[in-house]
DNA sequence: GAAGAGATCTGCT
DNA sequence: GCAGATCTCTTCA
């Protein structure tokens, strides 16, 4: 069942720990990607450092984070990757969460194809092991890129199933936060425990 | 297995 | 001009 705009307009970290374990989908032509979203991470808009958005600023580029629940907001990193999030909380709040890592579960020769130009059963262990273990890789391998900024993950080519599985979640908290602030209380990453498509430097 | 540099676009200073 | 929510390749152990 395609998740509804309900799942996605509450808190940023409950929306992120809950997508672990989601199947996200992606149409492309006849083409269709699933994959299970293994880890993710929350951006908490004005009170995160980190976010794009830190302390209320607004440009063209993160306008879609302003947008409504359950939209794609997709932009490029380093002028070479793309990066997957999921606005959350309801519009005029500038959350999201983005995927960080997922398991592909069909189409593993497109996605081969897409990440090393070859097919799956030709990879070396280290490019399986590497296909979408992060932001860059998974956009890449799912072909995601600016041109889906904005869609409506309720209504676009892009969505997200509800799937009933066991996993163990980790929280983690942020790293490098020394000063006073109450961010640093915050557990924003989250992952699937002993999941291979998790790398563990994160 | 670990660490460091390069690649290359966008928006702000 | 500079820095950034990254990835890959190279080098050294």
């Amino acid at each position: 069942m395609k998740l509804d705009r309900d799942f996605y307009k509450r808190d940023t970290l409950t929306v992120a720990k809950e997508l672990l374990g989601k199947i996200i989908v992606h149409k492309v032509d006849n083409q269709i990607y699933k994959g299970i979203i293994v880890e993710t991470e929350g951006y908490l808009g004005i009170n995160d450092k980190a976010c794009h958005s830190y302390g209320g600023k607004r440009t063209k580029k993160i306008e879609t984070m302003y947008g409504k629940a359950g939209l794609a907001y997709v932009y490029i990193i380093y002028g070479i990757y793309n990066c997957f999030n999921i606005t959350t909380v309801d519009e005029g709040i500038p959350e999201a969460v983005l995927i960080r890592g997922v398991e592909p579960i069909s189409n593993i020769n497109i996605i081969a194809k897409n990440r090393f130009n070859k097919k799956y059963n030709e990879l070396s262990s280290y490019e399986r092991k590497n296909i979408t273990n992060g932001p860059g890789k998974f956009a890449m391998a799912f072909e995601i890129d600016r041109s889906h900024d904005g869609m409506d993950l309720t209504e676009d080519s892009i969505y997200i199933l509800d799937n009933d599985m066991e996993i163990d979640i980790v929280e983690t908290t942020r790293i490098g936060i020394d000063y006073g602030e109450e961010a640093r209380f915050f557990n924003y990453r989250f992952y699937i425990k002993d999941n291979k498509f998790v790398s563990k430097y994160w």
